[in-house]
DNA sequence: ACCTGAACACCGTTCAAGT
DNA sequence: ACCTGAACACCGTTCAAGT
């Protein structure tokens, strides 16, 4: 069934053609798949295969957590920072290693066990780091929301900024002066992760509840 | 031509269908359009039709800041901010009026001039609130891509929240305590923007440059 | 259990022909 | 300038028949 991933090199498969690329005949698929949409599924679990666990529990015998750090200035990067990061850095990498896949994913967002288990995993270190269970999936959206939209990025780096287009000088000096392809992609992503993280931090039940925004 | 704006009632359309709803062969379609992608093209322009026109250079008149608002610490939501609330909400409304369409939209990235216009607007407003020219287009890019998240995240809001598939207390709970259906979506969305907001109010000129994330 | 050929309804698109 | 019918290549899917 991996010879699905291979006809994600030119982004699109026909069921015709996953049937060549195992000298099969097309109806012969039906043996194995109910049909296209099913074989949009195996592709998508084949993306999420888990990797190596994350230390989901960050507090293992990490006790310089800041005890009355109220600050927003200089709360230091403890261990559900790093766990998260490399949780959601794992995620958009599921997207990230097959572009031109990640539209025919986002056609029909469906709860696929690998996919919910990553929020599982999410959930736990977004509790042990103190958010609020009232806002926890209001800020797993938001970083679902985030990811998801950076892996589309990936899918075509360089469409919408195209300067040609562009009519304000700030837009223009902009994309003259950010780079291009994937590796601006990469960037942002990086940046992305830097504003949420910290942003995080400010809605730990230690530091207060937040003014809700209504 | 905004007869193929009904078709998105059903979330997908077909060459057929249009002729059927002008009361015309499918043929004759091929008389106003080059094909598909075209009719797919002109929805999305039609989406991005625009509005009012924002408050672009957003310190006017303005100091009736909320005192103590959203936000890390106590730095004052200015004028920039309420024009780029504004701005991204705008963008992400465009999407939602019309959630069928979206996974259509996002299938392939196209440069649109209306929504190229839309990054011109938010280009100027971010370097009027002193983002450093180097990090714009970075900045822009994480923007975009939580705006593009969410828009998606309109189109199927509780596909993933499914407590069914949950196996972790925390996100048991967490789906327990948020809201479902759209308005979950929206929520989540305006805290998103609040956390974005926040941490854009770092990244500007006057605080000094970030320690870069490499 | 798996493969096969033939057939199905349905696509998007083209084009010569009409008006 | 616009519509039409007929035809094209190509889909995904079904199914009786084989082994």
């Amino acid at each position: 069934m991996a010879a699905l991933a291979l006809v994600d090199a030119q982004g699109e498969f026909t069921i015709g053609e996953v049937a060549a690329a195992l000298a099969v005949r097309p109806s012969s698929i039906y043996n194995h798949v109910t049909g296209k949409a099913d074989i949009v599924e195996a592709m998508r679990a084949l993306i999420f295969a888990a990797g190596p666990p994350v230390a989901v529990s960050p507090r293992s015998t990490d006790p310089p957590v800041p005890p009355g750090a109220a600050g927003t200035a200089d709360t230091p990067p403890d261990g559900w920072q790093d766990a998260l990061r490399t949780l959601l850095r794992r995620y958009r990498d599921a997207f990230g290693r097959h572009p031109k896949l990640i539209p025919m994913l986002t056609a029909h967002t469906v709860s696929s066990p690998d996919v919910v288990h990553m929020y599982d995993d999410i959930a736990t270190v977004l509790t042990a780091a103190g958010i609020p269970a009232e806002q926890l999936l209001d800020v797993m959206t938001v970083l679902d929301s985030f990811v998801i939209g950076s892996a589309l990025g990936i899918a075509a780096p360089d469409q919408i900024w195209d300067p040609a287009h562009a009519r304000t000088p700030a837009l223009i000096a902009a994309i003259a002066a950010g780079g291009r392809g994937r590796a601006r992609a990469d960037r942002a992503f990086e940046l992305g992760l830097d504003v949420v993280l910290g942003a995080l931090t400010g809605l730990r039940i230690p530091a207060g509840p937040p003014a809700h925004s209504r």
